[in-house]
DNA sequence: AAACTTAGTGTACCTATTACACTAATTGCA
DNA sequence: TGCAATTAGTGTAATAGGTACACTAAGTTT
């Protein structure tokens, strides 16, 4: 390796998670992109959190933190979940990876980050992970990390810290390619569910209307769905059939 | 950050580029896949490194190193590209990220690696890139760091060190998706070419067989490419109309 | 029983995809 | 010079898929 040579640092620690004997990769985080569908409209889940002393500095993220050197990204990104907004046993995807030198100047401000890092002037590389849940299922929680945790309409999200619109802004590009090649399933539903609610999911993903027939004979066609011997119930207007997806 | 503590580490090193006064990060490296065609097959741009002192160590591999700093992940690909192969001046492609904690056994063997990473023990997440181009056109060349570069079908890649199989057949995969929806261009083909060679060229990325009327009514009737007042010339059969991009 | 609300249904047109076989133009060689 | 070899180039019919469009049905509330 004839370019490099090796060049001594007075101070050098390694990170250790205390209660679990973790230790931190400095250099590379994870940060998720969780997509919610309370039957009307897509939410994405942010966390707030208060970034130093001054209590002006309410700052708004997506969930992410640094990877441990002994587990894989898709764990890493499972787990930090999990720490953060309570929520586990989704299915995460990987969809990019962030890591313009920039992103250090983003990272500055942040002292808990800043302190646990090795090179405090290096950057983070993050790898973006993305994931569909039903809004009335699971029930994120704030953490001692996260001091809160909320939903927010796609087209609403507010000025986040470090690059994460970037990052959100790609997730409903690649959400929406997915679905477009029927990549995703259904997670956004529940078990039983009418067509009109299918539809509703559909055009809240594709961000446009689509015709009400043409949309059924579709979906029939494709046995992406089965009706089940039972109509909705206390509404007030003609029920609808239920359905369930096919398998 | 409650759950972290800090634990000294007696000897740690930076790596500086000597040259370039480079840091680098030793967490993360990028890997390229480049695929070549030569108007007959697909190709895939491999590098053959000496492992250690054994000269029967040796080992087929991606082009990939180490991310600096001070450059972004899409930098870093081109450069680490430029620098084992010579090549220059072509679009790379992010398309995963790899990171099971196994990549660290997968490094073990490779002492040149070990000696210039802080944490040898660590695991190095790698980025992939890969991008296309015409075999005809750019030749790569081996630099001090890659022995030998060469072309290899990719019917018939052979047993590549780390995770490098399972990093090509990742691009192979998405090279599939992203020609099915077009988002690849022709920087495989000459400028000026024939039809045939662009059906050649479709069925070696789709590794299928495809009729030709249909093609080529396909791409005349979507203006994909347009007819130039030329004819090959050289060849023992009828010429063939030659084409060029369209804009 | 009338008003309100959402469910549910069919047809005609247009576009895209597939399957399929022969003639045309050039070169090299006998 | 004409024949063999080679690849270029062309059209049609059938099928599948996508789009546009408007009314009746079945409940609930007042």
């Amino acid at each position: 390796m004839l370019n490099y040579i090796f060049v001594f640092q007075p101070t050098q620690y390694q990170i250790k998670n205390f209660r679990m004997n973790h230790t931190v990769n400095p250099h590379v985080s994870v940060d998720c992109v969780i997509f919610g569908f309370d039957n009307e409209r897509l939410n994405v889940l942010l966390i707030e959190r208060t970034a130093g002393d001054t209590p002006a500095a309410v700052q708004y993220a997506l969930p992410g933190d640094l990877v441990w050197e002994d587990e894989s990204l898709d764990n890493a990104a499972s787990r930090v979940l999990k720490e953060l907004t309570n929520l586990e046993g989704i299915y995460l995807k990987q969809f990019k990876a962030f890591g313009n030198p920039n992103r250090v100047n983003d990272f500055k401000d942040l002292d808990w980050l800043q302190s646990y890092r090795q090179q405090p002037q290096a950057r983070v590389i993050t790898i973006g992970y993305y994931a569909f849940i039903r809004m009335d299922e699971l029930h994120p929680e704030a953490s001692s990390f996260a001091e809160k945790v909320f939903w927010r309409d796609i087209h609403e999200v507010p000025l986040l810290g470090f690059d994460h619109n970037e990052i959100v802004d790609e997730a409903i590009e690649v959400l929406r390619n997915d679905f477009d090649s029927n990549k995703i399933g259904f997670e956004l539903l529940p078990d039983k569910f009418t067509l009109s609610q299918l539809q509703t999911l559909y055009e809240s993903i594709l961000d446009r209307k689509l015709d009400k027939r043409n949309f059924r004979k579709k979906v029939l066609k494709e046995s992406i769905v089965v009706p089940l011997d039972e109509k909705q119930k206390g509404v007030l207007h003609k029920p609808a059939q239920l359905f369930e997806l096919n398998q």
